[in-house]
DNA sequence: TCAGATACTTTGTCTATCGAAGGAAACAAT
DNA sequence: ATTGTTTCCTTCGATAGACAAAGTATCTGA
């Protein structure tokens, strides 16, 4: 009967977690975690609207002019005028922000992703199940994951 | 070779849930997510110290103070000087603050909650074992978790 | 062509958070 | 006792993130 309550435990140790990391982050790099997420979002394809971040991270257009003129700021990106459509503008990485992506660290991730390589073929099936089916549970909507765990892509 | 990718995603996931959750509580209940975590803490034996409240919430006594500050002036809480130690401040929930905190939605777990309820009795335990599992992977110390679902205990 | 939609910025306001500095009380050691 | 240290809390000033509302520029459909 309190498997419920244990669960969900686990659940805030989880996230908890996060949290934590994402404050050593932010003094080890220099880069928030949010500034970072913008900044992978951007990464992908090299550029990105102010549109598109503010929808994928689910955050206000009025919030990304800020994070961006950060970003913009501390030489990550810069703004460009679209050519194709005058009204938006395109936010492209540098140098210095690829070098960001690259090198920040992600000490949690690797945490995870060193303990989940140790473990055993099925467990690891049995696992990854089973997140998804927690995440799937937790976000009604089908939401765009990708501005969360605050810390890039992993490097296997 | 992706397990550990979309397993990551799958945490993403989760924890991006509790975070909009965490706005929603904000417009919906009009007190915060983590005024509500404070609150709680306090709840718990009807008072608490800065101290304990900083070190639960693993934030700064700045930050208790102005946490504490809000909920004061909400009406949640009252300042009292400690009588055996005259440097503590005794932070003493109201009727209001209890009232809140037997009242606020938390939809979020909820979800959770129903969808758990509604497992099999052996996939309730399974789920169980990995999320302690994940959360033993990723936190490294021995956090106290209490401070992060933002949404209280639950009800059953 | 022009009225409405869209993309972005500006401005102003909140919350959360911290570090540094400081007052007041408690404690410790002579 | 007195004096020095530590602990607890607050104040102050700063920063990040977030949003709403209002403004500007541009596009699009009728």
């Amino acid at each position: 009967m309190d498997r419920v309550d244990n669960s969900l435990i686990a659940l805030r140790r989880i996230i908890r977690a996060t949290e934590l990391y994402g404050r050593d982050l932010k003094q080890i790099a220099g880069i928030t975690a949010v500034q970072f997420r913008a900044l992978q979002i951007i990464g992908e394809k090299g550029y990105a609207t102010a549109k598109e971040v503010s929808t994928r991270m689910r955050v206000s257009q009025a919030t990304v002019t800020s994070l961006v003129d950060k970003l913009v700021r501390e030489n990550m990106v810069t703004r460009e005028k679209s050519e194709t459509d005058r009204r938006q503008t395109d936010i492209c990485i540098t140098e210095q922000g690829r070098d960001t992506l690259e090198n920040a660290p992600d000490p949690l991730q690797q945490r995870f992703v060193r303990k989940f390589a140790a473990m055993e073929d099925w467990e690891q099936t049995m696992l990854q199940a089973m997140l998804e089916r927690v995440a799937s549970m937790m976000d009604a909507e089908d939401l765009d994951a990708s501005p969360v765990l605050d810390t890039g892509d992993i490097k296997h």
